[in-house]
DNA sequence: TGCTGAGATGTGTACGTTAACGTCCACTAC
DNA sequence: GTAGTGGACGTTAACGTACACATCTCAGCA
């Protein structure tokens, strides 16, 4: 009995007691030091119109009496709206769309602020971006979540909006030097080890192994394949990788280039395709009989993979967990643009690796909408 | 350019634009309706006091201008302070440590209200859990975090502490009948069937396969070797399960236990922990100089994990997100408290398949702290 | 001495909501 | 008729902060 301990947190919302219980405020501060509480405002903001010495007497006391300021007696004085934009392509459908139902979600539960949110769709990646982009810039936001598909295209457009006071922030892939305040993604070199560790475990004699991606420009699908390579020559020496298919996120061109690609000589015995993207790639396999005779890791969810991974014909799935992505994309800027001192994460997100047996619990999340365009 | 679309979502923080673009508030309604902000605040609150044909209309014009209320005014105006508690077991410390980290970040994030939050420890889960539940209870708290370790034997506590008006929320465990407000943990069947599948995988030819768990009558453990029973059934009928070994979470026991279990005649060839407490096991495995030469799959992870993942030694380890599961019940239980009318979404988490690959990712997160005793 | 300007400090109001309190009026009981 | 009752509604004072504005002090100078 004796032996459980309790430990009293004082997060920055618990004031300290001090006048009979209740939390100290800017008034118990400045009734403790005889001066003013717009005494007290001004040296708790560091603005200016108070002599050093009375600022330090100030702070101090501050501190002593343990004062956090009410949060919610701020944001009702100040008042001031949020505005966020989240400029996002409507396709890969079965990322985005969770990745938008997360920020919105994150915006529901926001307390605290007023805030509007501006979701400004564009077709698909690399086209459209930079007009949704320039869309989002006239609206003057206070920050702009988007997606940096071929960041050097858009180089000159993020500069402006940050020059404007914008804060930009980055989610399902990095620009790593385009002014952006944080980002959030899957961390994509260990995407890319973990497809190769899963064959590595699969395929036991020497085989031949190919890689389908969609934009080697865009960074994070270059780190998957990175990491992929990597996987494969530590763990793995007998397999042998095939030179990668580039799809530009096109699916005909993801179709014939698998086609051809299978038709080749040197069949793969093993495809791994680091972008969501993989609905032709999976039917050309099918069409050339393929399918459960080779083995696919494919990347994110959608309803056509829940049979072939049920059936086992999908070895498995790396999962970049769109709608995580989006809810704490969304609140990291908030934070940020609440209080822009405190330093801003950049998050990479472990994928989830979604296999037979864990399937049920993701495809629940799955909604009626987010399955791929059959294109 | 024109293929752009902008969608505006009205958060529930966001106000329609009506006295020129500012948010309609209670005065709003009042204004428009020729009535006062009393009965307006009356009316929304279903306060008595108003007749029901003013109700309606108040209703239906508070719908019409979209108001939302302010919360920061509201939380500024009750000015009620929340008072949490976090009962929790000092062992096992790799995994309640990140938990509590994780609630311990979750409330300094929470904006608009005030809140205490008390973290009552006890040494070890079934000792001195009820103690530690009675002190919490003595502290009238608007909530309790709790693990329901052996939820039978605390029944007749929880009963008394949710007549009380504290809303009781399980975490890491669940306790379906103590009339708990909700619940977040990992799926344990699920967790239980992914280690089955690995091992599926892993072992080709018939061998035998063990499971080492910590408390039956935790309705969490029960599920995972419910769960791995069921995927070695389905995926490796040619894998015999072996009895069950129940340590109750005492080293001591799970060594000796394992060590018996070892020098059996029917030795296991794979060993699945099912729970944190793995160290004794696996320094059992040493010892027998069977590490390497067995599959060892583990749950969750703590520093002594790492090198025998690093290395191949351990398969693999569920990770049950402790940082995780703790920021998200905090989350829903403020959510609760906050608006009781709302309901409560009991959250079952995926566990996280760590593999060498991914370590890295996840081992950044291991405080120093959080290692296990070495008992 | 009086005036000026600037820096330091005090004062008051408003933010939107809640809840205590006041007022009005219809109705009942005597 | 009057007193009493209770329902319906209006009025107002907070909650803690931020900021515009008023006031004070004092050095510098004619």
């Amino acid at each position: 009995m004796c032996d459980t301990g309790v430990r009293n947190l004082h997060t920055p919302l618990m004031k300290t007691a001090s006048r009979n219980g209740k939390a100290a405020g800017i008034r118990d501060i400045a009734k403790a030091l005889g001066t003013s509480i717009g005494t007290v405002d001004r040296a708790l903001h560091g603005r200016s119109g108070v002599s050093a010495r009375t600022k330090a007497r100030v702070l101090r006391m501050a501190e002593q009496l343990g004062y956090r300021p009410n949060i919610a007696a701020r944001s009702l004085k100040l008042n001031r709206t949020l505005r966020i934009a989240a400029v996002l392509p409507r396709e890969i459908a079965a990322f985005f769309d969770p990745l938008r139902e997360g920020i919105r979600r994150a915006a529901e539960e926001t307390l605290g602020t007023q805030l509007t949110l501006d979701f400004i769709d564009y077709p698909r990646l690399g086209s459209g971006d930079r007009a949704a982009l320039e869309n989002a810039a006239a609206k003057h936001c206070n920050g702009i979540l988007f997606v940096p598909f071929r960041p050097r295209d858009l180089a000159d457009v993020m500069r402006r909006i940050v020059a404007q006071g914008t804060s930009m922030f980055c989610v399902a892939s990095d620009a790593p030097d385009s002014g952006r305040i944080g980002c959030v993604t899957v961390d994509a070199y260990t995407s890319g080890a973990l497809a190769a560790e899963l064959l590595s475990h699969k395929l036991q004699s020497p085989s031949r192994v190919a890689t389908i991606t969609g934009e080697l420009a865009t960074f994070d699908h270059a780190e998957k394949l990175r990491g992929f390579a990597a996987g494969l020559a530590m763990l793995a020496p007998h397999l042998t990788l095939l030179p990668v298919v580039e799809t530009h996120e096109r699916p005909e061109d993801a179709y014939r280039q698998t086609i051809t690609l299978l038709r080749s000589k040197a069949r793969p015995d093993a495809i791994y395709i680091s972008t969501a993207n993989s609905l032709p790639v999976l039917r050309a396999i099918e069409e050339q009989k393929l399918i459960g005779h080779m083995q696919v890791i494919t990347t994110d969810l959608f309803h056509e993979l829940v049979p072939l991974l049920e059936s086992g014909k999908v070895l498995a799935t790396l999962y970049q967990r769109p709608e995580a992505q989006g809810k704490l994309a969304f609140e990291t800027l908030i934070t940020h643009l609440m209080d822009k001192d405190k330093p801003v994460r950049t998050h990479r997100f472990a994928p989830h690796i979604i296999l037979r047996s864990n399937l049920s619990l993701f495809v629940n999340r799955l909604s009626a909408r987010s399955s791929v365009a059959s294109t």
